[in-house]
DNA sequence: ATTATCAGTTAACAAAAGGTAACCGGTTAC
DNA sequence: GTAACCGGTTACCTTTTGTTAACTGATAAT
């Protein structure tokens, strides 16, 4: 069973917990792979189908940040027996405890853009 | 009056808007810095102050990241008529709307922490 | 045989981010 | 006058991050 709790922490802790966060979620592209597979957890998520979404990146950017995402057990690679082969990612369960994270930003993007608009 | 609803949008405008976030709360220190001036409103914090309490952080770096989160308005320079001067900064009202960003990492932070422990 | 698709890898490079250390001007205490 | 404090700035360097383009190997379609 998860800990859905709020926790406590002194003021030291918790500029510790966001640079934690950070290593594993920071820079341009985690967050925005790791809401991608959460809108389209239904679907087959492929690399190819998750570079043309995700645009902007490129295949050796992808490449590294799944490898990254997978060994913090944030989603699975899954090698598929089709011809040509397919590998498809797909986040875990425990992937989905970034969604708060994911949906805060998303909202402050919107605010923001609205804001200076 | 702020919009504090939920804000609904695409898949894709909403990759945008963390794109949009990270442009301007990204990187090593801002969040950090500003999840410390949330911590310590009530209290004068001068530049020697946060350097002293969000740790690790060099004069170089801590005088950049408030030049930016300045100009984004999101908190604001008082040069006091101390002596030796000393500069306050502070956190905005807008700058507030950072918070449920910071929480949801500081959240993650302790829960992951927790779980790989 | 040639071309196309998928899922990458590799090499070479460029840009951004960040760290270190020395320095500056103004002021005050000794 | 000398040292210390505040709030930085500057120059130099290293590390991290990211881009581009070419290439690989396996398979399948024409």
């Amino acid at each position: 069973m998860e800990n859905i709790n709020k926790q406590e922490a002194t003021c030291e802790q918790e500029l510790i917990a966001i640079r934690d966060s950070l290593e594993i979620l920071g820079g341009k592209w985690k967050l925005r792979i790791m809401r991608h597979l959460n809108n389209h957890i239904a679907e087959i998520n492929t690399f190819k189908k998750i570079q043309r979404e995700v645009e902007g990146i490129s295949a050796k950017m992808l490449s590294k940040e799944l490898q990254d995402l997978e060994a913090n057990l944030l989603l699975t690679r899954t090698v598929m027996n089709t011809r040509p082969v397919t590998v498809s990612y797909a986040i875990t369960e425990y992937g989905m405890s970034v969604f708060p994270v994911t949906e805060t930003l998303v909202q402050w993007g919107l605010n923001h853009r609205q804001k200076i608009k």
